[in-house]
Formats: C-alpha cells, structure tokens, sequence
DNA sequence: ATTATACGAAACCATTTGGTTTCGTGTCAA
DNA sequence: TTGACACGAAACCAAATGGTTTCGTATAAT
C-alpha cells in the first residue's frame, strides 16, 4: 500500500481563514455543499474546492445522499496540532511566569507545570 | 499610529515546513542568521524571508549585535492558536468516547454525539 | 587601509493558491 | 418525460508563495 501522498496536511489546511471558517461551521452539523457555499462570499465551486482540501487533510467527511454531497467535521487530525503545540507550551509559560500571570483552568498546563521539562519533538 | 496591517498571521506563519523547523531550532537559543541557515537545505536570503515572515506574525524576535541579526523564538502568539484548538477540543474527545464505549451502533446517540451545541466563536 | 563577513534589498522566476466561468452528469420533482 | 437542482471537472486567470542571484552597505579582522 502506497502513502497516500497528502497533498494538503492539517497545518496547511487550517491556514486559510475561509478553511476556518468552514470548520467552525461544520461543527454544528453535517450540511449539504450548497447551504455551506451560502454562508459564503465566493461561488459554490470555490466553496467545494476548501472542502475537498479539507477532506485531503482528514477534518471533515462526505457523505452522498441523493444528489447531495453532504460534509461534516472531522476532528481527529486536529490532535496532531495538538501535539506540536504542547512542545511549544513551556516556552510561553516560562516568559508568563516572569510576568507572574497564570492562564490557568487546563490539565495541560497545569502538567507541564509540574513537569517542565518533559519534551517532545514537535514535527513529526 | 496605523494599524500593522500584519500580513502573516499565525497559521499561516506555521503552514510552512521550513518556518516550524526554524521555531523548533530557535526554541534552543538565539542564532544569527548564517548559522540558522546552514540547517537548510536552501540559500541564506531564502531562511532570511521564513524569518522575516515569522517575525510579523510575532513568533521571532530579531536583536542586531554587531554585523549580526540574532532571532529567538517568542511562543506567547501560539496562545491564539491553543485557543482556537480549544474550541475542537470536544469535538474529538467525544468522538473517543463513541469508541471508548463502542456505542456506535446507535445513530441517533452517534448524531447527538457528534453534533453538539456551539459554545464559544472560535476564529477571533 | 584593505579585505572578509553578515546581512538585507531588489529583481527575477516557476509554481501554487484561490478564485472565476462554463459545461456535463446524476438525481429529484411535475 | 421534461425540467430543475446539486454537484464536480475542467479550463482559465491574477496574485501570492517560495525560491534564486546579484548587489550594496555596515561591521569586524588583518
């Protein structure tokens, strides 16, 4: 089995703001490419065309019903975003403790707090 | 004062490979710009603009000592990224529970289980 | 004083990106 | 069966992106 070559991964697919957008507005509930395009400035094709980037990416899934391609979040792959992210958390958290300020109420912090050192390559 | 009128934000600052590699080696120390760039496979102007790009979405910072430009990495702009995370947050945590309880076979738990309620606008 | 080093600015280039319009096809409705 | 609707594919386009090379200038070293 070949890698599927993924053209678009999770970082690339986030970076536009219409992508964004689109994430957030799937997470409501599983809706059909025409009522998406509608919360949209811009054609139902270019619409469709985020979408299937999105889909490349793993955060959103389609499904066919009748004439309709319908689309809904897929939140999974945000996981590795995650992931990269918390490598990054002591670095913040070291410039905010000199500032003696708590961005609190987060099980992660609150471990990485405890365990300051622990380190993980981010990418990849 | 006007507005920065910034042009690189943070995910599109971290879309590229080569600026979240830059992130990771300046996590360690301050390097100047020749010493950074011998980690790429690529020209010194080239690293040089992957900085400049990072420096507007605030991820570096630059200080000129001597003939030199030193960047340090300044992580505190991946709150908003942490943030924004945040929002999906229970979108995948619930979708674990669905296979941590094999509850699958439901479709209308599985529906409620996967569309839950907005909270909180995640993009800005 | 001269030369070497560190760097940014600028011009340039190929490819990618984000959008458009047009058209074909499958599906639902009258 | 005849439209109307939902959609993707394809061709096309301008602008952004990621890279290059060349050159000028400030600083350091000899």
């Amino acid at each position: 089995m070949a890698i599927p070559a993924q053209k678009y991964d999770v970082f690339q697919a986030i970076a536009d703001p219409t992508r964004r957008h689109l994430l957030q507005l799937l997470g409501d509930q599983e809706m059909p490419v025409t009522a998406i395009s509608s919360h949209f400035p811009m054609s139902r094709t270019a619409v469709s065309k985020h979408l299937r980037i999105l889909a490349e990416a793993g955060l959103v899934k389609e499904r066919k019903v009748g004439r309709e391609t319908r689309y809904r979040l897929e939140a999974e792959p945000l996981l590795e975003l995650k992931r990269w992210l918390s490598f990054y958390e002591r670095y913040w958290e070291n410039k905010l403790n000199v500032l003696k300020r708590f961005v609190e109420q987060d099980d992660d912090t609150t471990e990485l707090i405890f365990n300051p050192l622990k380190v993980v390559d981010p990418d990849k």
